[in-house]
This record gives structure tokens, C-alpha cells and sequence, in this order.
DNA sequence: ACCGGGAATTGAAGCGCTTCGACAGATGTA
DNA sequence: TACATCTGTCGAAGCGCTTCAATTCCCGGT
């Protein structure tokens, strides 16, 4: 491997000047600067990451942590991490991806050994047990999602309440009363995930204000699963108009259980999905649906962690980058899905 | 941070003790040993890793390369990521995250400065771009999936050949004598990705040797793509009776297409889908289908690749670990979407 | 002709770890 | 008793880079 020294002998400079033409923090002549990239380019020259980690205590990776289990939104968790890796190489990043497998030890662990000067994490808990861990941590750290308590933390999600809200706003406005919200696998509740919980408060809170009665049911993602919620919704509840449907994997079998019913879509039912927009134009019908930018969530955390891992880096001396929230607002595209709700179920 | 010198002093012997005790690379006597671990502990020492690396010029880094694109199998991407990221972790091996969006100046970069001991490649195309920087790169690579020549390369994947000739056979046994390949989208094929080709191969030479006719017909993965393509199979050769369905997300749309079109599954239409078991079972008829071993192709990669780098850590005197290539042999669940020809299609 | 000051460059001191050779002391051998 | 062997520990060199303080050089001002 060629280094430093060799590339400094091939110029005829000495070795901080090299070091200085590839970090631009102290001026070197034109004549000089071209020279050394000349050099550069002729040896094929790589700085090594190891020694320059050493020496300057960044070592240019950002971690992510992404949740090992696959029960909701994988290709949600894809967009994010793709996103995360190409906006991070924009900044000159490289990203370590780590499981939630290991937990809060991994946190410690990669922060401890300077593996990576900042950390994303995905799939937070409204109680998660990384947190404590973050507050004592001296790296940055960027949240996609958002935990119970924000203080000192940064965050960026889309603003799940404002979705809910904004679903049963659109079904409202269609004259539904009788609103049913499909939500994600039980399990995903009984660990608390925030932005479930959130869709709910919006969702209620919305309908409340608009005198929408709502039915909220967790559903698996199996045709199986999505059959009995919804046999069990429509026995309960039969003047059931509009859905709300968050769970992505159970659209497909959604739309074909109401088909064989011989319910029409969005004659009879109103679907309004919280899904990427690819699952919603895919199906049978184009479904009405708010996305979810899960590209936008990957490329805002990088954005939101750089200006502190900068902060941080210059010795510590930058004056510290404020913590904010980002609550990404919601869009809803109209499509096929929903229509004006039938003559039965209005006054 | 806590430094090895400290945790040395800490313990009251040399800091290349406390360096030994950590590798087991000499033997340290139980007491000696213990006195340091307690050090380590109390302390809360972790091993800087930018330091760690330039001194052994072993970074403890796997470097896995994804496709940035989506078109496919995006769950399987997914899984074969966390199973690296788990098996390296069991291997104390940490992963970083890269996407093709780089091409092949990603492995230059990473294996030149030494970010990376090794590189997983996902994604690989037949004459993919980044093999010739792998022969010439001092660091070892496995891919997963198979490029034209395989020579001087390691490559672990599902043997999708063998996959095909499965998927003929079961179709064949059940009497079936017209039987449809409904493959990936044709980008995959216009990019020349093996798996899609090698199943093609593997379907046409059985169904030769067995006298099944085959048509191939690539596949959108959408509801109107697949309407489309069924529409079509079922017009240029109304005897189809069996199904090949390579491209798992038009699985939800093709049962409803032929539950619409009075065709029964498995009465009138039998389906044998290439998929992960899980896509398998969460549709509305549980298909029989040939796994993708994703997880187990991730686990595999990592293994194959760590002996490779012991061996070139030990100052490339340990002897090369030899080339292989580990297709992962096929294993058909039977499960209720394919059933008997139906009489008009046989003799 | 002299000096102050900025611009360009350099030397040297680490960053925190691994590893090699040396060495003291215990153990075995003749 | 003298010598070779092991075992356990240490000191020091160095991995390749960054960065600070110091140095040289050149310019304009007086």
C-alpha cells in the first residue's frame, strides 16, 4: 500500500503538506497542490482509514442501527438504510450497519471504540432502552422516530399524529362516519413503537373533532389475519365505510376480501393506505394514501447528525448544535380507493 | 476515553500485558490476568479501533455491498443483510454499509485504505463490473449470486438452476404438460443477473428432458403488468395449466387475476412460486414454492469469507484458503397451489 | 536598506495500539 | 553446580496520519 510518506518523496514535499493538499485546512500554493495531486493520482494513492481515525479521532463512519425483526415496513427499513448510505457518502461518510440484535451494548461499544463518530437509530421504542445510553454518550446521535421523552434528543419521523388526522379529515370530507383503522401486527404495539400509537391519538383525536365514530384493530400481516379483522370489524361495527389501513402487507389481501364480499372499492368501502407509494399504486385498485417518505427520513438524519459530528470534531470548541425535532408532514395523494361515502351511511 | 496505558497502570504491569491478555496472543499467568480483566472492567476500557487497526492492520470490518435498486426481491435483500450483519457480529466482525451507487471505485476505496478487511457483494451480474478490481485486490471477497466465469472467486448462492429443474418436475409429476416461467422484470434481464438466467436453464433443460413445454414471459411487479402477462400466456397457449412464478411480488395479483377469471387454484391452476416461505404463506392460498435461503446465503458469505482473512492477517503466511463455489441446493415445500393437471391438459 | 507581516512549507510530536526481541526467574537436565 | 529451557513480563519501535509551532521566503512600506 502506498502512503503518505511515499506520496511526499514522489512530490518532493514533506508530509504535512500532503496531509494539508487532502484536508484544504491550511493553504499550499497552486503549483504546489498540483504537484501533490499529481502524485496522488500516479500511485494510486488511498489514505488509510485506520491511522487517519487515530489521528484526528473521527473516523468518518456513521453507524445505523436497524431493527432485526421483520414484522413491519421492510422496504421502508430498505429505503431508509439506502438513503442513509448514499446521503452519508455525500458527505464523505461511511456507514456501519449494525442489528438491534446486540442492543444498547452496541451503542456503547461502537461509541466507545470510536468505530463511528455518530450514530443513526431506527425503530425507536417510546421507552427505549438506548436512550440512557445516548444522553451519556459524547457522539452524536439522530433518532428516526420518535422515543416518549425528546429532551436533548434529535428526531426525525413523519409526523404520524398528522397523518391520522389527516386520513379521517379525508374521509370525513366524503361523508364517512364510520371509520375503521387497520393497524400493524399486535406485537408492534406491545412494544410500544411510537409511531403506531401516534396514527391512533391523530386518528381519534381527528374524528373526535369531526364526529367520525373509529374502530381501531391490530391485524397480522397474513390474508388469514386480514379476513378475521375484518369479518370482526364489519360484525361490529356494519356501517363501517371507511378504512384506514396501516399495516401495508395486508392491503393486497384487503382489496380481495372486499371484491369477493362483493364490496365495491370505493363504491361501498373507502381505503386510505400509510404506505410508500409504490405499494400504493401496485395493487389492483391505485390506492388514496399518505406516504411514507422513508427516503426522505434516511437523507434528514444524516443531514440533522453532520453539522454535530462537525460541532464535535473541532475539538469540541464548536459551540454544541441544538436538538430539534423534525416532524415530516404528511401528504395525502388522492387515487382510486376512496369515494364519497354510500347513501346508507349518511343521516 | 480510558486508554490501554491507563488500564496498565490501573493494574500495575506494562501496557503490552494488558495488550496480551486482551489478544491471548502469549500466555499471561491466571493472577496477572485476572488483575488486568478487573482493571478492564472497572475502568470501562474499550479498545480504540482506529488505533486497533493501524497497528494490526487488521480493521475487524466486513464491507457488504447492496444494490441500491429495488426492483427485486427487496425482503431477501433485507434478510441477507441482517443474517451478514448477525453472523459477523458472532465473528466479532462489525459491517459496513455500501451501495452499488458507487460501482466498482467503492471496493477500491474501501480495500485500499483499509476501512474493511473483506467484502461481501450482493447483486451480482453475469459480467459484473467490480470483478476485475477483486482479482487484482490484496483482500479476500465472496460474492453472493454467480458471475459468467467463476474462476479465482468465491460465491455462495441458491443453486437456481437446480431450482427450475425442481419446479419442472413437481409441475410434470402432477401431470402438467404446459407450464409458464413468470420471471423478474425485464431490467433484471436486460442487466444480465444470473439467478434469473440460470433458472430459465434450469427449467428449459428439464422440461426438454421431460417433454413439458415452457413459455417465459418477464413480469412487472404490479397488478396490470401481471394481468397483462397472464392474459397473454393464457391467449398464445390456452393449455397452460402450471406456473413458474419467479417474481414474488406479483403473487398477490395473480391468485386474485385467476380467482376473477373462474380459474381454481390448484384445481384448474397449479403455482409453484420461487420465494421466501413467509411470501409463501401470507397469501390467501398457502403456495408451494421453492425457499429462498436468504438468511442462510448471508450466514454462508460471512463464513466463507473469515477464514480468508485469518489467513491474510497472518502476514499472508498462513496459505490461501482455496476459491469455492457453494450453491445452496433447492428444497420444494408442497403446500396447496398445485394439485393434479386437470383433465383437458392431459394426453 | 531595513523591518514587519503574511503566505507557504516543514519538522517533530503524538494519536493508542500491536508485536518483536530481551530479560528475569523458575524449572528441568546432566 | 552449571547449563539449557520455559514461562511470564516488559521496553521500545513503529503502524500512517494530523497538527502545532517554527521556519523560510517574499512582499510592500518607509
Amino acid at each position: 500500500m502506498v502512503t503518505l510518506a511515499e506520496v511526499a518523496r514522489h512530490a518532493g514535499v514533506s508530509a504535512s503538506t500532503v496531509s494539508y493538499v487532502l484536508s484544504g485546512k491550511r493553504t499550499i500554493s497552486r503549483p504546489t497542490r498540483e504537484r501533490v495531486e499529481r502524485s496522488i493520482r500516479e500511485l494510486g494513492y488511498l489514505p488509510n482509514a485506520g491511522a487517519r481515525a487515530l489521528a484526528s479521532s473521527r473516523s468518518n463512519v456513521i453507524a445505523l442501527m436497524m431493527p432485526l425483526r421483520t414484522d413491519m415496513y421492510v422496504p421502508v427499513m430498505m429505503d431508509i438504510a439506502l438513503a442513509v448510505a448514499t446521503t452519508a457518502r455525500e458527505h464523505e461518510q461511511d456507514v456501519l450497519l449494525l442489528t438491534g440484535q446486540e442492543g444498547p451494548a452496541a451503542v456503547r461499544r461502537v461509541v466507545g471504540s470510536g468505530l463511528a463518530d455518530a450514530m443513526i437509530l431506527m425503530d425507536v421504542e417510546l421507552h427505549d432502552a438506548r436512550l440512557p445510553l445516548l444522553h451519556e454518550s459524547p457522539r452524536p446521535a439522530v433518532l428516526i422516530g420518535l422515543p416518549a421523552d425528546t429532551t436533548g434528543l434529535t428526531c426525525v419521523d413523519l409526523d404520524f399524529a398528522a397523518t391520522g388526522r389527516l386520513c379521517v379529515e379525508h374521509l370525513a370530507e366524503l361523508g364517512h362516519r364510520e371509520v375503521a383503522l387497520v393497524g400493524e401486527a399486535a406485537a408492534v404495539y406491545e412494544r410500544h413503537t411510537g409511531f403506531a400509537e401516534r396514527t391512533i391519538a391523530g386518528v381519534r383525536e381527528r374524528a373526535s373533532e369531526l364526529g367520525v365514530r373509529v374502530l381501531h384493530r391490530p391485524c397480522e400481516g397474513s390474508y388469514e389475519a386480514m379476513a378475521g379483522t375484518l369479518s370482526r370489524i364489519l360484525q361490529e361495527r356494519p356501517g363501517t365505510s371507511g378504512f384506514i389501513v396501516q399495516n401495508e402487507s395486508v392491503l393486497g389481501p384487503m382489496l380481495s376480501l372486499l371484491r369477493q364480499q362483493g364490496r365495491a372499492v370505493p363504491e361501498d368501502a373507502s381505503i386510505v393506505a400509510i404506505c410508500p407509494d409504490e405499494v400504493a399504486t401496485q395493487g389492483s385498485v391505485a390506492l388514496t394514501s399518505v406516504a411514507i417518505p422513508a427516503r426522505e427520513m434516511g437523507r434528514r438524519a444524516v443531514e440533522l447528525v453532520m453539522p454535530k459530528v462537525e460541532a464535535a470534531g473541532r475539538n469540541g470548541n464548536g459551540r454544541p448544535v441544538p436538538d430539534r425535532v423534525e416532524l415530516l408532514p404528511p401528504r395525502l395523494t388522492v387515487r382510486a380507493s376512496t369515494g364519497p361515502a354510500p347513501a346508507a351511511g349518511r343521516p
